[in-house]
Parts: C-alpha cells; sequence; structure tokens
DNA sequence: AGCATTAATTTCACTGCTCGAAAAAAGATG
DNA sequence: CATCTTTTTTCGAGCAGTGAAATTAATGCT
C-alpha cells in the first residue's frame, strides 16, 4: 500500500518539483519570478533554489545578454537547468523509420540518428539488439552526455500491457511481446519508458500551443494508423498502466472493413491511409490491408480528391465518417474542448469535415454542449518528440531531483 | 491560479483527511487501526484524534459491547464519527419518484419522504419549490439534525453544465435550466450539489462490493434509460465539472431509432426499457418514445423472452447488441477491468448476455487484453443511495473537517 | 492481594519545512 | 557619493511529523 501520510519531506519535494516545474514551463526565470510562479515566499525559494544548485541541478546563468534591459534596483539573477547533469535517450519508432535522438537535461538536441525501418527490420535484428546498437553508437561519439544518462524512452504505436513495460500488440512488425524494454533497463542501466504515440501527441500538443496547456484536448492521428491522446484540464489521461487508448481501433461499423489489426470494421479501416486508399481503388474491403503505404500514393489521392474525383472524394467521406461517429461515440464518455487533427491525414481535413461535423452534430453531447473546436495541424514529428521529450524531462524533475537527494 | 504550495497546513488537512477517510471506508476504530490503516505514526494519531476529538468531529465510543472478546493488554477505545455533528439531505430524482433522506454524519438515516413524480410534477410546481417544501417537511420532524445540515446534494439524469449546478437537460421533465440548485443554496444556505445518477452508480457499487473499491469499473444502468459511471483504480472519473459520460447517448446505429432526447440512433433509443418494448412490438423505430413505460409491461416482456418468444427475444437481442458495441466502443477510450449492469434491465442480463459478449469480442482491446467480467447485478437502489451518501459524507470530512476550523 | 506481562496511548525531544519581516546586496540615478 | 529601487538572504517563530521512552489499564499467575 502506496502511503499517502504528508509529511515535511513530501512537502519539500512537492514544492521542489514546483520549483523545477516553473522552470521546465517557463524556462530560466529569477528568484523573484520564481516565488510569484510557484505561491511559495521568498524564503522558501532561496532556501529551495540553494539546495538545487548545491545538488547542481539547477545554476545560476552569467547575467551577460539576457534582456535585462534596464531596471532600477538589483539586477535579478536567472537561475536554469544545469545542461550537464543528465541526459536523455529518446527513440521514436515508426512504420517506416526510427529515430533516436540524445537530449540534455536542458531540452537541448545533441545529437540524433535516424534508421528506416520495414516489416524485416525487428525479425532480422531483435529489438532490443536495434536499440542497444543505436544506443551505443549514440553514447560513443557523445560520452559527457552518455556519463548522465537518466532515462531511455521510446514511442512506439500499440497497446502496452498493464504495467507499461512491453507492447501486446502492434502495428510495427515483430515489435510485440519481447521484453525489449527490461533488456534495455539492465544492459544500460537507466529506466527505460515505453510510450503510446497517441498520448505523446496529447502532450505535445499542450507543450506547441500554450492556449492547449490547461484545456481539455482529444489529439487524433490520423494517417498510417488512427489514434488519440487525450488531456483533462491539463493532466494526460491514463496514467502509464491503463493502457488503452485504442482509438483508431474503436468499431465504426460492426463486421465492416478489414483492419490491420485483424478486426473488422475498426475506424482505422476507413480513416488510415490505406483503409482511403482501399475505397478510393474499389479494392474489396475485407482484402488483407497494404502494409505500408507510399506517401505520394496517399498525396496523390488527396490531390485527387481536391481536384473533384468522386471515388476520392467517396473515399475521403468514409474517413471523416468513420473518424466522425468514433469521435462523437468517444464524446458520449469524455468531452474534450478542443479536438486537435495530427498527421498526415490532417492535409486531408477539408475533404473530411463535413462529415464528421455531421457526426458530431448526431451527438447529443454537442447538441447540449456546442461543438468542439476541431482543428488540423499539420506535421506531426515535432508534437511526437516534444511530447518525448518533455514527459521524459519532467519525470527526471520529479522523480530524480524533486526528492531528496539519496532517497530512492 | 489555485496554489499547489505544500505547507504544515496541508500536510495536516492531508492527514487528517486520512484519518477520516479511515474511518469512513472501516467504521470506529482504535487509535492504534488508525496508525496502521493510514500509515501515521502513533504519535500523529494522537495529536489528531485529539483534535478532532475537541472539535466533536470524532468521539470516542464507550467501551461497552464491542467485540473487544478479551485481550491481554490495555483494551483499547474506539473512536468513531459524532452523527450529531453534521447531517446531509439527499435527494434521489427519478422519472416517477422523489426520494429525499435524511442522514446523519455518522451516515445513518434518520427519515425519509418519498413523493411520486409524473411529467407535470415539475411544470407545476418549479423545483427549487418542490425540494424546499420536502426538505422542510423533513427538517420541523427532525430539528436537532435541521440545526446542523451541512449538504443537500441530488442525484439526477441528465445532463450538467460545466460547474455541475444545473441541468442543461434531463428525461425528467422541466428539471432542466432550472436554477434550483442556487436557489436551495440559499434559501436554506447550505452547500447543494447536482450529481448524474450514473456516476452515482459507480460510487455506489464501489463501496457495496469492496472488491470493487479499487478497481477500475464500469457500471451501466438499463432501465428506463442507459447510463454509465466509471471508476479508474478507485478514483471516480470526472471531477465535477467534466459533465459527460452520456453512455446511453452514445450513438450506436447512425440515423437509426428515434431516442427520447431528439437524438436518432443513441443506444438507449434500443436498449431501455421503451426501446426494446417498441423493438418487441414492431413500433415502427421513428415513433415517438412512451414517456414512462410501467414496470410490469417491462418484467412482462422479460418473462415472454424467458419463455422464448421469437418478438421479445428478438428485441433483447437488439438492446444487448446496442449495449455490447456501446461498450466495445468504450473500451476503446478507457477500458475498465469490471462491467457491472445494474437497474431493471439486469433482470433481462441472461437475455442481452450473448450480443454483449459477441459485441465485446470484436474489440481489439478485449482480444488483447482479455475480455472484461461483466456481470449483472439487481437493484439499483441501494447503489444509488449509497453512492450519493458516500460521496456527500466525503465531502463533509474533507472539505469542512480535514481542514483547521476557521480555514475557509 | 500483589506483581509480572501485554498492548494501547501519550509524552518528549528533535528535525525539517514554510512564512513574514527585517536586513543585506547590487546596481541605477542624480 | 548619497539615495532609491528591486532582488535575495537571513532570522526567529510556528507547526507537523517521528521514534523512543514513559504511562496507562487490563489480564494472568502465584
Amino acid at each position: 500500500m502506496a502511503r499517502n501520510v504528508s509529511d515535511s519531506d513530501s512537502v519539500r519535494r512537492q514544492n521542489r518539483g514546483l520549483v523545477l516545474g516553473a522552470l521546465r514551463v517557463q524556462g530560466s526565470l529569477s528568484r523573484t519570478a520564481l516565488a510569484t510562479g510557484t505561491g511559495l515566499s521568498h524564503a522558501s525559494i532561496t532556501a529551495i533554489t540553494h539546495d538545487l544548485i548545491e545538488q547542481q541541478v539547477i545554476a545560476e546563468l552569467e547575467p551577460g545578454e539576457k534582456s535585462d534591459g534596464r531596471g532600477r534596483g538589483r539586477p535579478a539573477t536567472l537561475v536554469g537547468f544545469n545542461r550537464h547533469i543528465g541526459a536523455a535517450a529518446l527513440f521514436e519508432v515508426d512504420v517506416n523509420r526510427s529515430r533516436l535522438s540524445l537530449v540534455d537535461y536542458g531540452g537541448v538536441l545533441v545529437d540524433r540518428i535516424e534508421t528506416p525501418v520495414t516489416p524485416a527490420t525487428f525479425a532480422e535484428t531483435p529489438p532490443a539488439v536495434f536499440f542497444a546498437q543505436r544506443l551505443r553508437q549514440l553514447q560513443a561519439r557523445n560520452p559527457s552526455e552518455a556519463a548522465v544518462l537518466r532515462r531511455v524512452a521510446i514511442s512506439v504505436q500499440g497497446i502496452l500491457d498493464r504495467d507499461g513495460q512491453s507492447l501486446k500488440w502492434s502495428p510495427i512488425a515483430h515489435l510485440a511481446n519481447r521484453p525489449f524494454t527490461t533488456e534495455l533497463a539492465t544492459a544500460f542501466a537507466v529506466p527505460v519508458a515505453l510510450h503510446k504515440r497517441g498520448r505523446l501527441l496529447a502532450e505535445g500538443a499542450r507543450w506547441l500551443d500554450p492556449a492547449l496547456h490547461d484545456a481539455s484536448v482529444a489529439t487524433v492521428f490520423v494517417g498510417s494508423t488512427v489514434a488519440m491522446g487525450m488531456t483533462f484540464r491539463g493532466q494526460i489521461m491514463g496514467r502509464g498502466d491503463e493502457g488503452a487508448t485504442e482509438f483508431g481501433h474503436m468499431n465504426h461499423q460492426p463486421n465492416g472493413a478489414l483492419c490491420r489489426c485483424g478486426m473488422r470494421g475498426c475506424i482505422e479501416a476507413y480513416a488510415s491511409d490505406y483503409g482511403v486508399l482501399r475505397t478510393a481503388y474499389s479494392v474489396p474491403e475485407t482484402a488483407t490491408p497494404a502494409p505500408a503505404v507510399p506517401q505520394h500514393e496517399y498525396d496523390g489521392l488527396i490531390a485527387r480528391a481536391e481536384s473533384g474525383e468522386r471515388t476520392a472524394t467517396h473515399a475521403f467521406n468514409l474517413a471523416g465518417r468513420a473518424v466522425g461517429f468514433g469521435l462523437s461515440r468517444m464524446m458520449a464518455v469524455f468531452d474534450p474542448s478542443h479536438i486537435l487533427i495530427v498527421g498526415p491525414g490532417a492535409r486531408a481535413f477539408a475533404l473530411m469535415q463535413a462529415e464528421i461535423n455531421a457526426a458530431l452534430a448526431s451527438a447529443l453531447v454537442c447538441r447540449i454542449n456546442g461543438m468542439p473546436e476541431v482543428v488540423a495541424h499539420r506535421d506531426e514529428k515535432e508534437p511526437i518528440f516534444k511530447g518525448l521529450l518533455m514527459k521524459t524531462l519532467n519525470e527526471i524533475d520529479q522523480d530524480d531531483f524533486a526528492g531528496l537527494p539519496g532517497a530512492r
């Protein structure tokens, strides 16, 4: 039983966490700004920053450049993260690509390796080996960061098991049911975390658009898959273990089109790239989905639809309908104030919008609370990276540095 | 901006809350049991109980009867809630009935008034007047509890507005868009809370079955409406304002059967009592739903289905299918470990089970994580009351008594 | 009856945290 | 160089929680 007891230790941890969180959100700050930002007294900020500086978690910045312009009184000295006290390795794994980024504790990108991925990749190279190879390569190139590596975080698609340590299923071939996180964790003596891509999108959106930082947002990825992440008033839904936001595999049509996951009638089977192409080319909807769709083919279809070609527009209509009813159904359980469409499918948003809105209009919640704001947001790469980055750094802040040194 | 700053006050509040919470869950306890139950030290328990006793929130029980059997050492003195320091008025409003219960701070039922409700009730008597009349009646009969009334809580069906203070829509006629909570709050100078019935069912289930206390459970009410409440590892989902768990009005069939809410294709339109009857009697599914269904008619249909009459079994099959796909779709967003079916429809569970399971089997999440345990639970009256009771008492514990006297 | 034993509570001495107020520091201004 | 302004630090107080020791209140033996 986790003890929820509050004592002076937990007070310190909480308030140190508040300070680190403020720095994470707002960047380097003066102690005074920290005091107003966190609500703590100046005296406490002095004590806390003193400790954190002593432990080298943060450091005073040289007063040099910073736009201090000119003030009347004593000039503020900013404190900011000590970039060299930690580093994190962030893998973004995709059906066709993998990217490993090494970032320091200040969130600055240090180095990066990209590798193409094919359905054969993880059959030939076990995932643990694949990841370990690349991570070692990066460590060799960046010895000073390698020495302080504190986390490995991996963005994946699929369904995680209860404890979030392995994939039970994934559209990325041969990645599921391999205990690569524990293998990596022991090999590198560092915690390894798995994150669902959909959820990272939600986290990333929160950080990239300040207006969304504390809102309730559903972020829908449309592309080679369909996925969703949600934030509720600034909190990410689903703490680690509650694995499921399988929006893309929500049933749209009982016994409908065959999905890559093997089930029938999933939203993805209508709205993902392969689903739309299948509809457009009048391939029977029970045909096995293509394992991967070249980008130019999807883009070509969008262009044809935009020029009004009927088979193409029809395909996007069906896709919009699937996404729209999925959203309408989701909103019966959880209704966000904003809905973000991201990913390659965002480029086809205009083609789906009418059907999405029509489907949403059929939801009672929308009639009562008003329609949510649905907007498309191109390029999902940065939200995922940003989400992975911030989530991992925040974890280091709160788990490694908010507590007293030596604890845990 | 709410300050999340932690100081010695918040520590005390947290730990007092822990003590009150333990007493709420486990009943009267000795100080030693309280220490092990909360994780606090004996010294702190002594200090906290001393304060609480001084403030008359709790009291030492007479050692009398209690099964102290025989122990070797100093006998424990139990402490328990001081029943007389507070009372709450709990309204359960339904399409055909309203019940007002007066309970004391110990959770003991003091008095109760039941009144039939018809579609005309709130047209003739404004809700605020209706509630005020009954509450005054109960206060007159129980002056000592009336003097310490601390909360009025109302269980309703429908959609609440963002701040949870009024109904934006309700199947109970003339109840929506009437500011009765604020009127009652000023008239009785007491906080008035509105709770969705579905959510109370979830809360109640948690308290009535210890195995569910810390589980993730979806509780589905099937009867004159279809509604759902969810708990996530013991936490009720949706804090007050996030109004929507409109499971009954999740779309099942685009442009399908007409629902009482005016939309088409809602789960309720197939699975509620009126929906099943409409199907069974081959009334066109676009016919206006009956405002209320007499219980004997619904029970009669169940009996006919159980004896194998085709039109009746068909109706329940459709109902099961609607509920099943609804659950399957919900599970793409949130997957509970248990699903509880309650309400009159629980009696027809056997008739719907096959279709529910078939629909669940079509969900990817179920294939991966295994099917959730779906069980029916007759009589929903007590879960609602229990949920309303515990939620309200807990609120008094944490808001009124966990903080220092004088604060807030 | 008297004394050892046992278990529940309370008391005590100490530590850590936050806070407000006052003091100190560090430039800017004139 | 004295004054003013704004940022930080220092200091004393107050409050919580904790472990260890002391106290309390029964039971069991002799």
